[in-house]
DNA sequence: GACGTCGATGTAAACGTTTTCACCAAGGTA
DNA sequence: TACCTTGGTGAAAACGTTTACATCGACGTC
């Protein structure tokens, strides 16, 4: 293999030390004209790019940005991800990427070879902020980390940790209780009264968990009772999702599930009772992935913006870490706005399910 | 914020040289009984984990792989990119993504940040693996390179290029073509004689034209004319697919897309000129993408392993770079099998809908 | 004419590892 | 006894950068 040029072969070239060839790609320090001219063609001669790596030594700090999330196999988090990595690269940053699998014993050893990489930050998903290990080992590394989509959580640790975790808890996210609660009034407007709640485990999704929250807010403001939600894994859980016993049980007319994937697959199980959507029962989601419009009937849904969310996370990442290692300068938590996105999974509740049901006096 | 702890410190900390430290962390060189429990005491309490960097400039090679994709956002290729991020974490190495957003002219810079990052090696998906400069950039880099989902195609550039792509021109991928070929056939079989193709452009996606090919192959045998494809942004495009001109003008009863998503926007765009999809027209696509099998009617399609194939690659990729620069074991060109995924979108071809067109003899 | 300033350039240290080499002691063989 | 091995250890070089510092000449000012 023909070894990478170095910056000495571009320095013995342009007959030069190896400080003015720095001084010239970098653009830091005087260099005169001629000089200059012959370190630039020697460069373009030799295609030389800098070693990060050799950067990265001499500067402690690398241009890499470390992103963990549960899977990016889910569009909400691939989308965060396309963003994020557009932002980092007019940045000048690489992306490296990790993956849980939703599990929150996974999250420290999937992040390790993240940190091993010593990059300028880490953006993390995890599965329960306040009580991750994955967030803490960051904070002791002294590495700025920016939580996504969960919730704001107190900084973790003791006193090093509050230095260490520059900015302690930025975060960028959203409104999930708020929105589970106006996903459900939604719901309850079209007249449902029997309304079930599935959800990926709560343990792997603090989302999940606030969603749901923000639903039994609406129902219990509207007097009904609340059914505990049924719980599935997240990975590939969707694909077989099993509604059985709560059809049985509480004959729902809607059903609200904790992403827009569960939502689908919770649209599958129906088909497979023989249920039609939105006829027998309605279905809703969370996180308006685009293929939720493209679907018939199209997904109801709660849509935030995911792509600007993975780019607003890099951008407050970048501004956290400083470029001269200045205090940051701007807001340390970000909520994005969401929007109730009606679709044609949720209508009315049919007339005729109605009777059964103890009606309120 | 706390500096990480180095080799350095662990050393002073274990009274012994760094060099004795790194043999007890890498295992590497005898090191006596004692000595090794004071290190091992040592490492555990600075909770010490040797930097990738420092060791990256050292070894001139790094534990890294980077990957180049059109977009996460595209199903399948998050698929590949989470079977091959497992993949790489098992055999400690950490994933680097980028993107060409689906365009051949910014495949070069996409790749350029991961080239900065000196990677044990590349994983790409190219627009066309024949005239693509990244190709040709990473080669001239001597990092060892696999293509993924690509047609084979021959080694780049010149001499020193044969010399760098060790393994010339590895790739893991599948028969596009030949799914091509048996799709269409599957939809003849069904009777259909007006059949349109609808792509993503063939300048961005190899896959895209020799499924087109294939598709081509079946009509022609089959003495069907075939019409020409209707090319679609790739990116964006799935999501308001204008089939006005074809339906008026061909008026096929089943319409090919050279992928799942393409397919579910050709659905989309059927429902709109209110047909429905398989009673008036049949839908198939490529790639099998999990939620194809969710939606209803579920998409027929040709699956293939695509986490398998993120897997696949990266081991060819580890056993191209090779644990000790020995020479690769593996064979560089692995076509993994397909398979066509019967589906509700495609049904026999309506009766009716035959009679105005002029019948062979 | 002495002195300071400033621009242009080079030298060398530092960053955190791995690895080669040298050294030393202990033990075996001739 | 003289000699080689062999296990254990440390010193130091190397990897590719950035940057603090030193040097030197030219120029301006008093």
């Amino acid at each position: 293999m023909p070894a990478a040029t170095t910056i000495k072969d571009v320095a013995r070239r342009a007959r030069c030390s190896i400080a003015s060839v720095s001084r010239v790609v970098n653009d830091s320090g005087p260099v005169s004209g001629p000089l200059r001219q012959r370190i630039a063609a020697a460069v373009a001669e030799l295609d030389f790019s800098p070693s990060e790596v050799g950067r990265s030594l001499a500067l402690k700090r690398s241009r890499t940005i470390g992103v963990l999330v549960p899977s990016v196999t889910n569009p909400v988090f691939a989308d965060c991800l396309a963003g994020l990595q557009d932002a980092a690269r007019r940045a000048g940053h690489a992306v490296l990427i990790a993956q849980s699998n939703y599990e929150a014993g996974r999250e420290a050893e999937a992040i390790a070879p993240l940190i091993a990489e010593r990059p300028a930050g880490l953006v993390l998903t995890v599965c329960d902020p306040a009580s991750s290990e994955a967030r803490r080992r960051a904070a002791a590394a002294g590495i700025p980390t920016v939580l996504l989509f969960n919730e704001p959580a107190p900084a973790v640790g003791t006193e090093i940790d509050v230095e260490a975790n520059a900015g302690g808890g930025a975060v960028v996210t959203v409104d999930n209780r708020g929105a589970g609660r106006e996903l459900a009034a939604a719901v309850l407007a079209r007249g449902h009264r029997r309304l079930a709640f599935v959800a990926g485990r709560f343990e792997s999704s603090d989302r999940a968990r606030a969603r749901f929250e923000g639903f039994r807010d609406a129902l219990t403001a509207a007097g009904l009772p609340v059914a505990p939600p049924i719980e599935i894994d997240f990975l590939d859980g969707a694909d077989h999702i099993d509604l059985t016993e709560v059809l049985a049980r509480l004959q729902p007319t809607a059903i609200v599930a904790s992403n827009d994937l569960l939502a689908i697959g919770v649209m599958a199980a129906l088909r497979r009772h023989g249920l039609a959507v939105p006829q027998d029962v309605s279905v809703a989601g969370f996180d308006g992935i685009a293929i939720g419009r493209l679907i018939a009937p199209s997904l109801a849904t709660v849509e935030w913006p995911a792509r600007a969310m993975g780019t607003a996370a890099a951008a407050m990442l970048l501004d956290l870490v400083g470029p001269r290692g200045g205090k940051p300068t701007a807001a340390r938590t970000l909520r994005l706005p969401h929007l109730i996105r009606p679709g044609g999974t949720l209508a009315d509740a049919p007339v005729t399910s109605c009777l059964p049901l103890e009606t309120s006096p």
